[in-house]
DNA sequence: CCTCGTTGTTATTGAATGATTACTTACCCA
DNA sequence: TGGGTAAGTAATCATTCAATAACAACGAGG
């Protein structure tokens, strides 16, 4: 059932154990957004109760700010890593940074939930508090693109937009039927690239772990 | 308090009626996305009744479905008239048919609800039959573009990769926090470009609509 | 003028869900 | 070894919400 934590009934440390929440939340939330999950769904794939949920994170608004601050975090520490690794031999063009980025982007969908549930936190800017943490770190994605990377303005916005792509790709679960369809297909072949084969096999785990659910 | 509909207490034959609560319907669930949306709330927007509304429909489902048709419906329409009218005055060069429709997609957010209650369906690919009608959905349009349009298959990757960060900074709400900041204002600025005014007459417009709620 | 279909409402219900309370069970260490 | 604290659950509550039922008013046409 869980893709987290098979074995549950073991006391565990209350900071593990929140990661783990965390890393469902993420999961859930990715899966089905901030109003359609519910505390129980994420409780039973973190392994545990209900009230326990709500009783670490006090609300489940409060919880989401957590996803969200999680996943934004490792989105920034990824780029911030390929930067720093980039300037470091800084032999290669610019144009090889962005396809760097681009590579460690894509990479993130192992970690799934994360990039899901991003995307589903910045469909939420009428949130009064939700909407705040979504754009204050959508710019910091921004800054660090534009910044720490040295894109131009316009450089950010394609990369962006493709990084958009992508989230709504997979949000409409494209990769999922792959090879059904003629034009599914070519677009996942033409988004992914080289990387469409990690893509397909981290769908693939998803698919058997769905059913043994 | 609604956009759609001031006056109320008003008996309108179904057809007529069903436009108002379809155009309601888009606003809100474009605004809160389908599970965050409530059938009292499209009702309100509406001006009738949260039971007549989902007698109109059958279920907050299939309503959902529906305003998922009439947005799409509407964006091919745009794409198809923008085409046509491109191929009988067939002198321009091909990239200019790419500026058009994307000027036309950004006109689209003048009927607002649009564009949100499209990207709000493209995030439920986990649903069974929302998934299913909004992958239908969004492969009709990339085939209009690389079949009517004539576009290669990564043109329309990057066409389509502008629209979704389009239609992300809209669902952040950022338009409505221009000039707050300046990492805002530039990226706002960069990707709207001679649009950008269009865009923050209409936010303006929804401010003071919201005001007076 | 009466009646029947259309347009609509108020009242209500049953299920889902976030949150709270009160209770258990294991582990640590003095 | 025993008590206190940390980890966790079962039971339950209050609310929200989609859906249903029952009813009301309007109007066209015979």
């Amino acid at each position: 059932m869980s893709s987290v934590n098979e074995k549950q009934s073991e006391r565990i440390p209350a900071a593990e154990r929140r990661e783990q929440i965390l890393a469902a939340a993420s999961l859930v939330f990715g899966e089905r957004g901030y109003f359609g999950a519910t505390t129980d769904q994420i409780a039973r794939a973190a392994g545990i109760s209900q009230p326990y949920v709500v009783r670490m994170f006090g609300t489940k608004e409060s919880l989401f700010v957590e996803v969200l601050a999680r996943a934004s975090g490792k989105l920034l520490d990824t780029f911030a890593l390929e930067i720093a690794q980039w300037k470091e031999q800084s032999g290669s063009p610019d144009r090889e940074l962005g396809r760097r980025l681009g590579a460690a982007y894509v990479n993130l969908i192992e970690d799934r939930g994360i990039l899901l549930s991003l995307m589903q936190a910045f469909s939420m800017g009428h949130d009064a508090v939700i909407g705040d943490r979504a754009r204050t770190d959508f710019l910091k994605i921004y800054r660090m693109l534009r910044d720490d990377a040295g894109f131009s303005p316009e450089e950010v916005r394609t990369f962006l937009a493709e990084g958009m792509l992508l989230n709504t790709l997979l949000g409409l679960r494209l990769p999922e039927h792959y090879g059904s369809d003629e034009a599914t297909t070519e677009l996942l072949e033409c988004t992914f690239q080289t990387k469409l084969q990690l893509v397909l096999d981290v769908v693939g785990e998803h698919a058997k772990e769905s059913a043994t659910a």
